[in-house]
DNA sequence: AGCCAGGCTCTCG
DNA sequence: CGAGAGCATGGC
């Protein structure tokens, strides 16, 4: 095993620690988040990398140490490359300044953006990730998506052992499609969703589909059109994928049901909500609506009152 | 026990 | 076309 520890900048304000502990997955062998120190795998250049990161700094002079362990060295290449993987996961870079000075004009986002200063948006390495979590996500609770995830993930991923503990990288579409349909079917998912992601697996793996070039596009909603064209990808599930992968995050899944319910127990006593009125209450967050309901839904997680 | 849960497609009428 | 059934599994 080859080991190296690099620093990282990250723009302030940056809460590594509130970041991480609402990131990390139940699961210790996928991505974890105790004892201050975050892991989880990444995949740079094909290569498989243990990624330990450690906050040395502060909320406000964020500094970021990461411990990438590997079976090979790994080449300053792939060192750079490594960086730049964790600096998405976290979106580092990201300047949440406009952010929170939008969210002013909402006296509720303002106390929530205050209470979770610092708190990052995570992006999946792939687009991919995403948008099979959102198509397993599809109409159940998320207990049990998260469970169905847990499952794809150990059946079919790359796994690299780390002073004893096996870690689990997430699978790429070829491993899927390579996978029979009655593996990934007895990873729980129904009959449906089982065609969808073995689907859209082959397609990639084929060459016939690419995800990654969504990132480039400008307009939303021609990546929600041309998403939409998948099978058993509907509105919800583009828009999903495009908060969680493409750093789009003036994204807003207005018709999302635990989001409503959500913005219902923040912004109307609980009193439930049509998807009409969620846009409306989501118009002062302006370019940062899928970012504010994220900031909403990790505030009802923690509990945070307003 | 039974019903619902961060949707979507297919099938009827 | 618009409405409605059906889906998987975990939690209440």
């Amino acid at each position: 095993m080859f080991a190296q520890k690099v620093m990282l900048k990250t723009v302030p304000p940056f809460s590594f620690d509130l970041s991480a502990k609402i990131f990390s997955h139940g699961d210790k062998q996928i991505r974890t988040y105790e004892d201050g120190k975050f892991a989880q795998l990444i995949r740079v250049d094909g290569k498989l990398v243990h990624v330990g990161l450690t906050s040395k700094g502060t909320l406000d002079k964020p500094k970021l140490q990461a411990e990438l362990t590997s079976n090979e060295p790994l080449s300053a290449a792939e060192n750079e490359n490594a960086q730049k993987i964790i600096n998405l996961l976290f979106n580092l870079d990201f300047d949440s300044a406009v952010f929170y000075k939008t969210a002013q004009k909402d006296p509720i986002m303002t106390k929530i953006t205050q209470r979770l200063r610092g708190l990052r948006s995570p992006t999946t390495q792939t687009v991919y990730e995403a948008l099979v979590d959102s198509i397993a996500e599809q109409q159940i609770s998320l207990k049990v998506a998260n469970s169905l995830e847990r499952k794809i993930i150990k059946k079919f991923g790359d796994t690299l052992n780390v002073s004893g503990t096996v870690y689990y990288e997430y699978p790429t579409p070829q491993q899927i499609a390579e996978g029979t349909f009655e593996e990934l079917r007895s990873c729980g998912l129904s009959q449906r969703k089982t065609e969808y992601i073995h689907q859209i697996s082959t397609l990639i793996a084929e060459g016939k589909l690419d995800l990654e070039k969504f990132k480039k596009y400008k307009n939303p909603d021609e990546i929600i059109k041309e998403m939409d064209d998948l099978k058993g990808v509907g509105v919800w599930t583009a828009e999903l994928t495009m908060l969680r992968s493409m750093q789009k995050w003036d994204a807003f899944p207005a018709d999302d049901l635990g989001l409503r319910r959500t913005i219902a127990n923040y912004y109307r006593n609980g009193k439930k909500i049509k998807s009409t009125e969620a846009r409306k209450i989501a118009e002062p967050w302006g370019k940062w609506k899928g970012l504010a309901a994220y900031y909403l839904v990790v505030a009802e997680t923690l509990e945070i009152t307003v």
